[in-house]
DNA sequence: TCAATTTAAGAAAAGGTTTTCTATACAATA
DNA sequence: TATTGTATAGAAAACCTTTTCTTAAATTGA
């Protein structure tokens, strides 16, 4: 069944090509028996708009791409979905892309969408290379961009929407209230939202005790890394001395993996170890015991993305914004 | 900063579009010197061909649409990730879409996926309704398609991909083996999937035992369907006469939505009750006690889809395949 | 009735590529 | 020399829309 155009609605419907693109789009008034005639054309042929042709000529898609590390961590389907909540009724679609962790499939995925002309894009924990190399602060230049999670002072050129900090900082409390001495946290490598924390960590604990250890694996979001996360754990406990009492881990499949790390020691939870996650996913519900986490509001961290690029897309507001959103310490029985 | 366009690379390198075009596309020989000029030029202005004009003239755009129910559940995310390994190294990009379980939104999708001339669609797990309607066997008509747990007989048109049922005998036999006399399946609606795991129960379940009962959520592929599973086992459990003593769930949230039912009400797992999920993703490994689960080869069911539509794609064989891949049960301690 | 205004609809340009067809320059062959 | 062949590169059409500019027809007002 060959694709019909809107020449093939126009001939049936016996009218010029204007006019069928006025039917469709209502932005002129068009006489009701011709608007009939056009719309029983266009059902007759099942005509579909060529959205390639349409971006051309209007130079907007109303498309924003998404970039995330990963499909496999709650966290990031809960932004995706705030985003989306906010963005879709706007008119908007959006192209979700996962670059599994990888540098060259973000530059890659970034070069992808601006081809296909994204009138903006969001980057989720975008990779600390990227940021280095100048490359997304360059991007910021040329196209709507917000990033989520991707923050650090040395970003100027980057408007930032950023979940505090505080979370380290409440965790932290928490669990030296409540006698822990040995509070290590368990970090990934190659994104700044671990590097935040880990800052934040140093600075803190160094005022209040002489234990500090990071401890880090090679990957955070997939699902690799709770095995990764199990082992790290497993032998940093195996260390006599050194041993940690408290695991804050950065995020909640990383917790999981200290969780069973404890288990398969014989090691409890939380009698003798603490362990704390961050995202507040459900997985950190459905352990035994259940997890305390640091809760991120992901859906809102999406939704402020969302409407700020909104406002870039659609005004000529591009200042360079950095937003901070309050976290909060959900306390369970680990 | 402007956009810049192939003219003005060609006004830049002093050569004609036609040549920019064949050195970009590296499909016509060019001297080696011009060759020089225009990548340099290229570099330049930062050059990037708009994909819209290329797609527009070439009436493909090496773009796939992929449609989820939810990017919530790992048995997706890990489909999704098989479709990509696959597609991604062949030259094409893919377009991720989730509707929420969503019927309008499924179709919203799929127009919008036609409308942006998307080279092919696949559908993992489409809703009921818009088979029932006629609409996916239309739309296999006009566009390349694949759908991943679409099956069923009534669908001739469609050329389908399919995990066997097996799973579900598997599954029976073990729990009647083990001793269990009520087994019960619990499941999601707007999927044939469920409807097909339903069928094979019942049919199964009838010549061994009088017992058959199914228990039913709203939806089954987000989050929220761990506390409807929940819910609904905890007042099943609780009926005296006919509580069951085996549950077979068509996923691993349910699966753990059930488990945590029997938690709730001091039942023992597997002592008291057995519990067998579906799909063999980590969540059913990191709960205590680890759920048995059928594993359903996720990786190869997207590759296997992704070849299909490739094949489709780029040759004139269209014929309607179903292809049936193997399960296999994986005992754990639930 | 005639001019002026409003309404409805068409013609053609534009958007940025690819591709076919054509043209030039030069070397090779007879 | 005349012919053929071979690189190399340009001109222009094509892809399918939207949009600006016109035009024709219908309505209004005096």
């Amino acid at each position: 069944m060959k694709k019909s155009t809107i020449q093939d609605v126009a001939d049936l419907a016996g009218v010029s090509i204007t006019t069928v693109s006025r039917v469709i789009n209502k932005n002129y008034p068009v006489k009701e028996s011709t608007r009939l005639r056009v719309n029983s054309a266009i059902d007759k042929l099942n005509f579909r708009p060529n959205l390639l042709a349409k971006g051309l000529i209007q130079s907007c898609t109303k498309t924003i791409g998404i970039i995330t590390p990963s499909i496999e961590n709650l966290f990031f389907s809960e932004v995706i979905k705030g985003i989306d909540s906010f963005i879709r009724p706007m008119g908007y679609s959006t192209i979700l892309c996962h670059s599994e962790g990888d540098n060259k499939s973000e530059v890659d995925m970034i070069h992808n969408l601006l081809n296909r002309q994204a009138d903006g894009i969001i980057m989720i924990d975008p990779r600390k290379e990227n940021i280095d190399s100048g490359f997304i602060e360059d991007l910021s230049k040329s196209i709507p961009l917000v990033l989520i999670n991707g923050f650090y002072d040395g970003v100027k050129c980057n408007y930032i929407l950023n979940d505090a900090t505080s979370g380290v900082i409440e965790a932290l409390n928490y669990l030296l209230g409540e006698g822990c001495t040995k509070v290590t946290l368990l970090r990934g490598k190659h994104s700044y939202s671990y590097d935040i924390k880990e800052e934040v960590y140093r600075d803190f604990i160094l005022k209040k005790s002489d234990y500090c250890k990071v401890l880090s694996i090679d990957e955070g979001n997939d699902l690799k890394s709770v095995n990764s996360a199990k082992l790290k754990v497993i032998s940093a406990l195996k260390e006599k001395k050194s041993a940690p009492d408290g695991i804050i881990c950065c995020n909640d499949w990383m917790a999981v993996g200290a969780l069973h790390a404890a288990k398969s020691l014989g090691i409890k939870v939380p009698g003798d170890l603490r362990i704390i996650g961050f995202d507040n996913t459900i997985i950190s519900q459905i352990t035994e015991p259940d997890i305390s986490t640091v809760d991120q509001q992901m859906t809102i961290l999406g939704q402020l993305a969302a409407k700020r690029i909104y406002t870039m897309m659609t005004t000529d507001d591009h200042e360079i914004q950095k937003i901070f959103l309050e976290t909060k310490l959900i306390i369970r029985n680990s």
